[in-house]
DNA sequence: ATGCTAACGATAACGATTATCGTTAGCGAA
DNA sequence: TTCGCTAACGATAATCGTTATCGTTAGCAT
């Protein structure tokens, strides 16, 4: 097993991925952080955003072919909104016993899971369409 | 708006996905169907599955970078297994109210939701490692 | 300060999916 | 039944998000 080294781009990448509620793509974060770090590549961002998720400091929300990242790793789900197309959060009490559901009637071993909720997001469906 | 043909293509990955519950990938269907229509192109396995979620027959399941198919539309999840890679049905009584929290929490409109397992299959949980 | 190598930046490669385009075939009207 | 329209097809090029490669840079232990 090899040692972590400390690095100023992980540290700008989860500290910017944590600031914002908008769960951004790579390339998102990308062009977020390009003022603040010239030289930043897109494959440090994908590297670190890997490697954060591999640590269990950020998400990975799988909403369709492009990725987004969530630096909120509290239970909680996502709504994808047909409309704009952002993402958006749901906090719900716990996983409404989901995990204890599931794990009674599958006959193999549970982890995690995820939820993606498709609908409309406040904004979108207050207008006319 | 454009009227929809009848295609012997279309009928056939309908019925090979119904018959199995491997949930498979595009690919997966075209290898399948190739020897029974062999001039078969995966462009129209693309095509048709892309139409028949439309038409709301078919589920397409977010599993990483390879989507999967489900032709069993009845309200149920899925558990992605770590070790073999395999994607298995979790059938639950309902939505364990999950529409209807949500619903509560979210000042939007929520049309339907997925649900994603992460863990191990009743085969791989019970090999040693 | 020095050496080791994790992490970097640039960019090529990859893999899944989608778009293009000329051809085929479903289906309604003549 | 044939004709005409065009949805759907097959082949393949293009796209796009992500990952791999590779020479260079920079943490960090000695």
């Amino acid at each position: 097993m090899q040692v972590q080294r400390h690095s100023k781009q992980r540290d700008a990448i989860l500290e910017n991925l944590c600031s914002r509620y908008d769960h951004p793509t790579a390339e998102d974060l990308y062009f977020s952080l390009k003022p603040q770090i010239p030289a930043l590549s897109l494959a440090t961002v994908y590297r670190n955003l890997a490697q954060l998720e591999a640590d269990g400091k950020i998400i990975k929300i799988e909403s369709g072919a492009t990725k987004r990242y969530d630096g909120n790793v509290n239970l909680h789900y996502h709504l994808t909104c047909l409309d704009c197309g952002g993402v958006f959060d749901i906090f719900l009490d716990g996983d409404c016993g989901l995990t204890k559901k599931a794990a009674e009637s599958f006959d193999g071993k549970i982890l995690t899971h995820s939820v993606l909720f498709t609908g409309y997001c406040p904004a979108c469906s207050k207008q006319v369409g």
